[in-house]
DNA sequence: CGTTCGATTTGGATCGTTCCAAACCGAGAA
DNA sequence: TTCTCGGTTTGGAACGATCCAAATCGAACG
């Protein structure tokens, strides 16, 4: 008996659960669970009881449990392909900002864009139970493997690339992507106004559905003005910075040679600078070029790139509302959202140099 | 009885569970259970039928399920300062690559340097119950606060910077922090190397602990070596790249103008080397600087930022590991870590120009 | 044939919460 | 006095897994 009395004492702290508040208040576990809930059916007196040795015992709500019992869900997986990426990494800040407003937790996920660790994030993810999945998928990832992984119970939001492959349409799986074809026309067209002629596609590689969109934008911009397109006008290159600097060369291979290009995305971009440099091309002065993305350094590149912004953080919170929304209503219809990107005008993209 | 049997049939997919495995092949619940764990205890054949029920039926496992019977927990809460910033999501993608092969999963939060919004975090995070959380204060935070919040069960890693306040004994943090001083100094060193005798340290502010350390060391070497430091060679700034563009001009207004500088960070170096330009001082050439990071871009901006290169990636990995190791070990006595950073040298800290 | 033993399997309690139907309670109505 | 009726409170069964002690089983042994 003794034994126990002193057992009961704060000895070592077991975690302090519904059950003790009730014993330490004398009421019943229902009651309490009530006042954690709001629920306004207890009475004011009780109410404050109970919370007071809510606070006095140092209680923490167990959610876990709680989710298990009513079935629902209090976290939202996030995937991306490359959170080191910037972008990615903003994107990531306003998701967490959204669903931690709407009382949701993120579960990270990282992918390095390879197809086998986006099966296996997935897997592991999805046996915690979160309410959604935000995923922007590897490159390469096709519809069926991730169906596979992610069941069709939970729902998806893709954000800005398109899976290979087809869902079936049972799963309603929104979208959320960029206006990449719309700022790559509208890059273009900046370019032509410019008085540019012969206007190259550089950077990025066609395996990459926003990369052909972007392609596409400039195909449209440049044929709507009637200017034709060399062939040799297209290099492709990993979409990274040091291997757009060493591809630059390859523009001037043909002739005539351009005189402007559309970079793929900023990091191709400021690569493209970089080579220009090295060839003692000033870029924005003897060449003119655009990227896309609008990354922080490129306000600060020499010369500033003038570029597509696309608001990462805002795409971030824009995915997560979009994919509340679906939530709330499981069974509405998919939809697609496009969002807007802003041409970002600064110096990179002069006029054409007397040669 | 018809009505029943149509309802058993495949309709709308209700969450498959231990039972209906176990119903499905005519085991017991337990039996699957021990399937699921890999046990050996379980026959061969047995194993086959369930392995081949639990793949028929799509089965998933629950984990928080599992938890909450087991009492463990198979997440960690990762808090970040500002996980837009490039060193932390480099820092977030480290901490998840580890975390994710000890199969644990990342639950993450960003407070966007503000107090309150760590403290609902927190809170937030910690009713999920995490194994162990890592975290980067915001400014200003304070160990009870965070105490408050996390409470004494479960353990907490500290990483880049220090909280203010101090901790009960009974908890024992580990810490994970840069060795901003030794950086700093080394730096110095190196400008002093370089010949130069007139050094300044700028950008950031006192505020901040890892700004305090890195003035530290520079203050070291400058002693060390004899040099004098004037007072108004500290320029005190925002640690973004526009304010440091921005206090330029307060480096000339001493007499004698320091001809280096040791900068607080990257950012602010770079905003330095913006705001030399519109003065119409060569950064490298004219004026020599230092950064601190080795952000992506300090190895492209123009002159390349010599710079301390601290591997936020590497970070990441090593916070997993201490938290790990951590878990395995709740009792042991809390260790600080201090992780080596690196000189990388470019061309911003040249030799000082003949006036 | 009854016993024993190792290899498997299993029922029931349990983790911390919520749900639900039923119980309780004091006051006013009949 | 008994009955009814809001306003409160509550016990016990879930949720989907794991643990544990006990049951089952087939073969081998004396």
């Amino acid at each position: 008996m003794s034994a126990s009395a002193m057992e009961s004492s704060t000895s070592i702290r077991r975690k302090i659960t519904l059950n003790d508040i009730a014993a330490g208040c004398g009421v019943s576990r229902a009651t309490v669970s009530l006042v954690l809930r709001g629920s306004p059916l207890v009475n004011k007196h009780t109410r404050a009881r109970v919370e007071e040795e809510l606070r006095k015992q140092g209680y923490v709500y167990n959610r876990a449990a709680a989710n298990l019992r009513r079935r629902t869900s209090s976290s939202i997986a996030l995937v991306l392909n490359e959170l080191g990426n910037p972008f990615f990494a903003e994107f990531a800040a306003g998701v967490d900002e959204t669903l931690g407003e709407a009382g949701f937790v993120t579960l990270l996920g990282s992918t390095g864009e390879s197809v086998e660790r986006e099966q296996a994030v997935l897997s592991s993810l999805i046996e915690h139970g979160p309410g959604g999945i935000i995923l922007s998928p590897a490159e390469g990832s096709d519809a069926e493997r991730v169906l596979a992984a992610v069941g069709a119970q939970t729902p998806v939001l893709l954000f800005n690339r398109e899976l290979g492959g087809n869902l079936p349409e049972y799963a309603h799986w929104d979208r959320l992507m960029l206006d990449n074809q719309r700022g790559a026309r509208i890059a273009t067209e900046h370019l032509i106004a410019q008085g540019h002629k012969r206007i190259a596609f550089y950077g990025g590689h066609g395996d990459s559905s926003s990369c052909r969109q972007r392609h596409a934008g400039y195909v449209e911009a440049m044929n709507a003005a009637g200017l034709p397109i060399a062939p040799r006008w297209r290099v492709e290159t990993l979409p990274t910075r040091m291997d757009a600097a060493r591809a630059c060369g390859e523009l001037f291979a043909a002739k005539p040679a351009p005189t402007a290009a559309v970079c793929y995305n900023d990091a191709v971009a400021l690569g493209l600078m970089l080579g220009l440099n090295q060839r003692g091309i000033q870029p924005g002065r003897e060449f003119a070029l655009t990227g896309f993305d609008d990354v922080a350094e490129a306000a600060f590149s020499t010369p500033p790139l003038t570029t597509l912004a696309t608001d990462p953080r805002a795409r971030g919170r824009q995915a997560a509302q979009l994919l509340l929304a679906r939530l709330r209503k499981p069974q509405a219809e998919a939809t697609t959202t496009v969002a807007p990107v802003t041409l970002v005008i600064r110096e990179s993209s002069g006029a054409p140099h007397a040669t």
